[in-house]
DNA sequence: ATGGTTGCTTCGCAA
């Protein structure tokens, strides 16, 4: 008796997971990875911070778990990848028209299970450390460079997703004690309204369409009381298109790496999409 | 109270 079930059925959607995690060094994180990469399957996973350059990221490893990779890093500082299942295409490693040695950028094509393809964005936003320093000027023009890019790559790519690490927080919501965030970075109304304008293009915010309720966070602090007191920012965001919103199914972060020894101070976001 | 912790081929800096 046959089944409709059958997974060579066509034009059967499948789910379409991706991730956004910032590893605070790949060296460290490369066992944590693979074993969430085990556990989880997605599609496709961003991680920022790699701290390596790609003649040290460890693809063969992460080939042998099933996973195509491909990385844009540098020594020490920054560094962007994506894993996924079915190999990259149309990569991409420079935002429009900016010039820059920090490695934070990288998108691709990936498919899902029926062949149809999906622009995976990952970016690492520069931190901005605070608002009257020069790191706070590239902050801004980063960022206005990437709201660029993504006015392009939404007018090409109905299909996609921006997501990684922000490191700005949307609202208060997202913030553990906005009170002494006031005004600080991550939670500046300067940030925010540049995340808005952002947002403006085209893209949602896809943990909290499915997450109307605050205090869950994606990054803790490794000083003080930091994870245990739940001392958190939520500045990890996987920003969907708006064709791929009216396809998504889910979205969560997965607190469970950052309870492990030796965790990153960020923590998984996951979204999954009927693709 | 400008503290505290982690990672970097480290010895101060970025987060």
């Amino acid at each position: 008796m046959s089944s409709e079930s059958d997974s060579t059925t066509t034009n059967k959607k499948a789910s379409f997971k991706v991730a956004t995690w910032n590893v605070n060094s790949m060296r460290v994180r490369e066992e944590q990875v693979i074993a969430w990469l085990n556990e989880h399957q997605p599609d496709a996973l961003c991680l920022q911070e790699i701290k390596m350059v790609e003649a040290d990221f460890p693809f063969e490893a992460i080939k042998a778990t099933g996973y195509s990779s491909i990385a844009l890093g540098q020594k020490t500082y920054n560094g962007v990848a994506i894993l996924s299942k079915r190999e990259a295409q149309n990569v991409s490693t420079a935002l429009d028209d900016f010039e820059d040695e920090q490695r934070r950028y990288i998108a691709a094509d990936i498919a899902g299970a029926n062949g149809e393809l999906v622009r995976v964005v990952n970016v690492y936003v520069p931190n901005g450390q605070a608002l009257d320093s020069d790191k706070f000027v590239y902050k801004q023009a980063w960022f206005k460079a990437l709201r660029k890019t993504m006015r392009r790559t939404l007018s090409e790519h109905p299909l996609t997703v921006l997501l990684g690490d922000f490191n700005i927080t949307p609202s208060d919501l997202d913030c553990h004690d906005p009170v002494a965030w006031r005004g600080k970075i991550h939670c500046s109304d300067t940030e925010r309204l540049m995340l808005h304008t952002l947002l403006s293009e085209g893209l949602y915010d896809t943990y909290r369409h499915f997450n109307p309720q605050g205090e869950h966070y994606s990054w803790w602090d490794y000083r003080g009381a930091g994870y245990r007191a739940n001392a958190g920012l939520r500045i990890d965001l996987v920003l969907s298109s708006g064709e791929l919103l009216k396809r998504s199914t889910a979205s969560s972060i997965d607190e469970v790496p950052r309870k492990h020894e030796r965790p990153s101070d960020h923590t998984p976001v996951v979204a999954e999409y009927s693709i």
